[in-house]
Formats: structure tokens, sequence, C-alpha cells
DNA sequence: TTGGAATGTCAACAACACTGACGTATACTG
DNA sequence: CAGTATACGTCAGTGTTGTTGACATTCCAA
């Protein structure tokens, strides 16, 4: 349970990989990883008035345009009060758009303006090309493992979040 | 450059795995994955006083036992003024200990209390033990595709530090 | 029709990042 | 030795983003 390697060698397999220390380097891995994955939009959200919360809003309503203020609630898992700060701003300054539902008048469909859209393109773009570099040094074996990994270490919920998206996507 | 299938295959090899879908694929679970990875530190922290960014300078601090706070400056990525406040309340609870530099007075150079080393441990298994979860369940394959994608996403200066841990871990 | 659940908004507050300015002690250099 | 640079701490102010609490509107079901 503590340091060490408890874990050596069982049944055959070689379980080396699960090692405290080789699970110390993965948490690393992650925490130094995430911040690259975020730093490019950052760089140019902080230019503007926005910030990373924003970028999340909009990356999602572009995913699922017509989406409604409580389901981009659940993906994003912030509170509602939260969210709408965010939402009202970019309301405000005119990136996104907000339609009272026709079934249910109680809910709001949410979607990007042309300029919501160039925004996120800009940061689609710069995160994408991040991205793009590191999928082409890993090459596509590493990829698979990469987002199976990723998957797995998903909250249930997140998981079928995630899957929903990706089938509504391609 | 925009949605679709830009680049669909190359000289033989298949780039599938770089179209646009994809990567917007792998920023999501990079996303998700991200969310599951600090959850259960941060479950823990929030009935104490603590945050993410004590968890982190704990960290740090217990896989480099007496580092400089510059040191760790550069390691979190954060501004003095913004680390000395998180190192503050630790030292004054008594999980962090400070102590002058002998060839450099002017440093401080920092380690956990065994208090400090209790709480560390009781973050970092919880936290081990959702990537123990992850890693046994993608198998190690596709563990070492995970560590090759976050490595390659990582910024270079980061990709130095993240080397240096690894390599002074084990 | 009335009460409760769902949806969304406004207000106030806390955590944690940032910048800028300053102070102190120590180290280095000409 | 004098002057400059480095390491660290601190105070003050600000911005983003999370939280809870209170409240209005709308829907639905008893």
């Amino acid at each position: 349970m503590s340091d060490g390697r408890s874990t050596s060698a069982y049944s055959g397999e070689n379980l080396l990989f699960l090692t405290d220390e080789q699970l110390r380097q993965g948490i690393e891995a992650m925490f130094f990883a995430y911040r690259g994955f975020t730093a490019d939009p950052d760089r140019i959200l902080a230019d503007m008035a926005y910030g990373r919360a924003h970028h999340r809003a909009i990356h999602f309503i572009h995913r699922a345009p017509g989406t409604t203020v409580n389901n981009l609630l659940n993906i994003l898992g912030v509170t509602k009060q939260s969210l709408n700060r965010v939402l009202r701003t970019l309301i405000a300054q005119g990136l996104v758009i907000s339609k009272v539902g026709k079934v249910d008048k109680r809910e709001r469909h949410l979607f990007l303006t042309d300029e919501g859209s160039r925004l996120e393109q800009t940061l689609s773009d710069a995160q994408r090309a991040r991205m793009r570099s590191a999928f082409r040094d890993a090459g596509p074996e590493a990829v698979a493992g990469f987002r199976t990994v990723l998957e797995a270490m998903m909250d249930t919920e997140m998981q079928r979040a995630y899957t929903r998206l990706k089938e509504s996507g391609a």
C-alpha cells in the first residue's frame, strides 16, 4: 500500500507497470500534460475577458448545438450558478444565443453565433495542433492506449457522457 | 483545418487517427479523465480547510524532500505569492517545515512533517487507487501508449521536470 | 387548481490564480 | 568594500471560477 514494489509479478503476467512508482509517474504525467493541454487556449483567452470556463462552455455548445443549460451543466460538472455567470457574459458579448424551448418553455437551448463559432475555431485549432503533434509523435498504437487509459480513469457517469458525444460526433 | 476528414491517408501509412474528429475526442477524453483524476483527492480535501493547491504542494514536497521554494515554484508553474499563501498555511498547520539552507542561507528547504506525510499518503492512496484500476483495466501496452502521448503533450520545459522526477524516483 | 419539481437567474462569498511594489537577508562580483 | 543580483516573504489589489442561498417562472400531477 505504501511506496516500493509491493506488486512485483503475478501468475506469469508481468505486473511491473502497476508498482506504486509507476502509478506515481502516471499521476505526474497527467499533471504536467494537462498543463500543456490547456496552455495554448489559455494564452489566447488571456487577452480577452474570457477564461477556461468560457472555453469549455463554447466547446460543448459547438459540439452539441441546441443543448440545454441543464445538459451542459451535467457535462461540465459545475453548479448552474457558476455556468450561468459564464453564459451571461457570452450571451452579452454576442458569442452565444439562448432560445426558449418550444416544447418546454423552462428550457433554454444554446447556440454559437458566427462570432462564437470563430472563437471556437481559433481555440480549437490551437488545442488540436498540440494534440495532433503529440499524436503524430506517439503513433497510432500509443494513441489507442492513451484513450483506453483515459476512458478507464473517468467516472462512469462521465464515461457515458463521453461515449454519447463520441457517437454523435462521428 | 476545419472539421471533417481533412487528412485521410498518406503514403501507405494509415493516418486516420489524426483526423479532426479523433483529435476532438482526444481533447474531450483528456477533459473528462482529468476530472476523474482529481475527484478523489478533492473529496478528501473538501472536508479539511485545504484545496487542490495544497495537494500539489504536498505531493511534490514528498516527491523531492528538501526542495527549495524556487524549485517548487518552477514545477508547479505558479507565482511565488500564490505558492506562499499555500505554504504559509501548511507550515502553520504543522504539515510542512521550512529549513534555512546550509550552503546558501537565502534558500528554504521544504520537508513534510509526520502529519504532512500522513495526509500525503491518504491523498496519494486515493489517487493511486484510481490510477491502478485504470492501468489494470487497460493493460501494459495501453499504459505505455498513455505515457508516450502525455509526454509528447507536455511543454519541453515540463518534459524535463518530469524526466528529472522520474529518474530521481526510481 | 394547487403544490411540488424542474429550470434558470441574481447576489454574495470563498479559493486560488495574477500583477505590482516593497523589505530583508544573503551571495556574488568588480 | 560597494554595488548588484538572488531568494524569499509580504501587503494590497484584481480577476476568474467555484460555492450556497434565495427567488421567479414553468410544467406536471394529485
